[in-house]
RNA sequence: GCCGGGAUAGCUCAGUGGUAGAGCACUGCUCUGAAAAAGCAGUGGUCGAAGGUCCGAUUCCUUUUCCCGGCA
């Protein structure tokens, strides 16, 4: 089975730095999983790597870090949407394609779910996202309640209710969605296939207070490099209602230029919705015991000498 | 100096004569086509201090300290 070499963990803990120097030592090509990066113009906010050279070639990667090939960054329009899904079929097609020259895939970020669709062949309902069914079921929320639509839900498919959240909208209406477009219930489909790759996952271990520190200077550092104004030529470009800016560092740059809150309090967020962020991400893969949890280079680079 | 108003959870504030709540923060968790999203749960207070009334005071009374307004 073919090797994927997989580097996780919160916001601000240094992937971006070591997959390079893992993938400049094992003759390595990046492929992101996040979530955000995936939009052509969120660059300070998203702590973007900084790119030398962006490849002309449709088909080939998103761009060339210190000679290091990123794929998957930079592929939608912030009006665009994008899915977990999507995700997965493309990101196992490049890691197909690096394969085939010869070369090590190493893929990095901190979207927990996005890793996760590749490593363990998540079975993803084939139902796309239907913005107009997903309307319709929201205003019904609106009017009816939530519990309302989830007796539905129940009603379509009664294995459904130990499985969906009954106080997650989003999920509800998930659930709902599937139900109603393939009449067939929810419950049934969320499976995952056999292994796609022989995957070795390395963690980046971080401690708390220093991690804090790295985020609190990192926000401040975007907001000098200019994130207000990548904001406003973003919100010219695509209006403020999209998706893409449901993200942290936009919606509050948003808040602050509808006069809603100072630029301190934006800050102030930022911060502290970065730090929930990042708590998340950490449960999230804490609860994934596959993790191999390093605390520097080395240690990785040990980790992986062996796995190759 | 005088007259009001306030002092309750880390913060902003509700509230009651029978030892107290909310939102946010904090901590833990969930997660299958919006995942930097969306949701759930939990911890936390000698109710500014000292006296008094009362079976019982955070609540009523007195004094006191500090804050915020107004008048001088």
């Amino acid at each position: 089975m073919n090797k994927l070499i997989v580097i996780l963990g919160p916001t601000a803990s240094g992937k971006t730095a070591l997959s390079i120097k893992l993938a400049k030592k094992f003759n390595g090509e990046i492929v992101s999983a996040d979530s955000r990066q995936i939009y052509k113009g969120m660059d300070i906010g998203t702590a973007k790597p900084s790119p030398q050279a962006k490849p002309r070639r449709m088909a080939g990667p998103s761009c060339i870090v210190e000679g290091v090939a990123h794929w998957l960054i930079d592929i939608k329009n912030p009006n665009e949407l994008y899915s977990v899904a999507e995700y997965k079929e493309n990101a196992i097609k490049i890691i197909k394609d690096i394969h085939k020259r010869g070369k090590t895939p190493i893929m990095a970020g901190g979207t927990g779910l996005y890793i996760k669709s590749v490593v363990e062949n998540l079975d993803i309902p084939q139902v796309e996202a239907d913005p107009i069914l997903r309307q319709k079921i929201e205003k019904e929320i609106e009017k009816k309640g939530l519990n309302f639509v989830f007796e539905k839900l129940i009603k379509l498919d009664p294995e459904a209710a130990y499985i969906v959240d009954p106080k997650n909208p989003r999920r509800v209406i998930r659930a709902l969605e599937i139900t109603l477009l393939t009449k067939k219930p929810f419950s049934s489909q969320r499976k995952s296939g056999k292994p796609l790759f022989d995957v070795l996952e390395i963690g980046i271990l971080t401690q708390k207070e220093k991690l804090k520190e790295r985020i609190n200077f990192r926000i401040d550092k975007m907001v000098k490099e200019g994130l207000v104004d990548e904001v406003k030529n973003l919100i010219k470009k695509y209006g403020k209602a999209q998706i893409a800016f449901d993200a942290i560092g936009y919606r509050e740059i948003i808040d602050y230029l509808n006069k809603k809150i100072t630029l301190e309090q934006a800050l102030e967020n930022m911060k502290i919705n970065t730090w929930h962020y990042a708590k998340r991400q950490m449960t999230w893969f804490n609860a994934d015991k596959k993790v191999n949890w390093i605390k520097n280079y080395k240690e990785a680079e040990k980790l992986i000498k062996k796995f190759l």
